[in-house]
DNA sequence: ATGCCTCAGCTCCTGAGA
C-alpha cells in the first residue's frame, strides 16, 4: 500500500498537476493541504475518472482538505472532534483496515503571535484525539503539512532560523510528543540524500538553492513501522511550470 | 527590506503562506 501526501497550495491551479501525478504514481491513498477551495467546486468527477474515491472538506481561500482512495474509505471524519474550528485542516477516513488522517497543521506566523497560540492550542487538541485514535486503530498513518521540523537536519540554514516558525522548541516538543503516542517518521526508517526538504520557499530561488525545509511527514504506528518498505520526498512535481512550494511524499507499506 | 514569490479575492492592492 502506497500513501502520500501533498500540499498543492491551490487545487484549482495544481489540479492537472495532481492528476499527471497520479498517473504516474498511482498510489492507494493520496491526501492533498491548502485546497483552497469550497466544497462545491472540489474536482470529484476528475478523481473518479482518474480511479480515485475523494473525501474533501474545505472553505474559500485558505485550507481546505481531501483524502483520495483507490478503495472506498469509510467512517470519515472532518476536523479534530470537540475543538471548534473555523479552519479546514483535518480530514480522516479508514482504507483497507488502516486509518488514515490527513492534516495541515497551522502556519503558526511567528513566536509570540496570536497565531502561534492557536497553533499550540491546535496541537494539544490533535494530540488528544490521535491518542483516542490509536487506541481504537492500530494501523494508522498521520500524515500531511505538519509545519514543524523536527531537527536541524531538516532545516537547510539552521543557524539563521534557529528559533523561527517552524524550528521553535516549542512547536518541537509537541511534534515529539505527538509521535510519543506511538509513531514513527517514516522518512527517518531510512537512509535519505542529505539535505532533505519537502518545501522550498517561493522567493530568491528556494528551490534551485535547496533552501528548503522538512514540514511535510508521514507518521506511521507501530503496528506499521517494521512493515515499511520505503520513504521518498518526490521532487519531480516541481519541473512543472507553476510548482507548488511543497513536494509530495510518499510511503510504500507492506499490507 | 516588516522584502524577495505565489495565490485568492468585494482583484489594479492586501493578507497569508512558510
Amino acid at each position: 500500500m502506497k500513501l502520500a501526501t501533498w500540499n498543492v497550495n491551490s487545487l484549482t491551479v495544481r489540479l492537472p498537476q495532481v492528476l499527471e501525478w497520479l498517473h504516474a504514481n498511482p498510489v492507494d491513498v493520496l491526501v492533498l493541504q491548502e485546497t483552497k477551495m469550497t466544497d462545491d467546486k472540489f474536482p470529484a468527477a476528475d478523481f473518479a475518472a482518474a480511479g480515485y474515491f475523494a473525501q474533501w472538506f474545505g472553505q474559500k481561500t485558505y485550507n481546505g482538505v481531501a483524502l483520495l482512495s483507490r478503495n472506498h474509505a469509510v467512517s470519515m471524519v472532518k476536523n479534530i472532534p470537540g475543538f471548534a474550528d473555523d479552519m479546514a485542516r483535518v480530514i480522516a477516513a479508514t482504507v483497507d483496515s488502516v486509518r488514515v488522517i490527513g492534516a495541515y497543521f497551522p502556519n503558526g506566523q511567528a513566536p509570540g503571535t496570536e497565531k502561534f497560540e492557536y497553533k499550540m492550542f491546535w496541537l494539544k487538541a490533535l494530540r488528544a484525539w490521535v491518542r483516542t485514535e490509536l487506541e481504537q486503530h492500530a494501523k494508522l498513518v498521520l500524515m500531511g503539512d505538519c509545519n514543524i521540523t523536527f531537527d536541524d537536519a531538516d532545516v537547510w540554514d539552521p543557524v539563521g532560523l534557529k528559533d523561527t516558525i517552524h524550528c521553535t522548541e516549542e512547536e518541537r516538543y509537541h511534534l515529539r510528543a505527538l509521535v510519543a503516542l506511538g509513531l514513527h517518521d517514516a522518512h527517518r526508517l531510512f537512509e535519505q540524500p542529505a539535505k532533505s526538504y519537502s518545501w522550498w520557499d517561493y522567493r530568491d530561488f528556494g528551490f534551485r538553492r535547496n533552501r528548503g525545509l522538512r514540514i511535510d511527514h508521514v507518521l506511521v504506528s507501530d503496528a506499521l513501522k517494521a512493515d515499511v518498505r520505503a520513504c521518498t520526498i518526490d521532487k519531480a512535481p516541481r519541473k512543472n511550470e507553476r510548482p507548488s512550494d511543497h513536494a509530495p511524499v510518499i510511503a510504500d507499506i507492506a499490507i
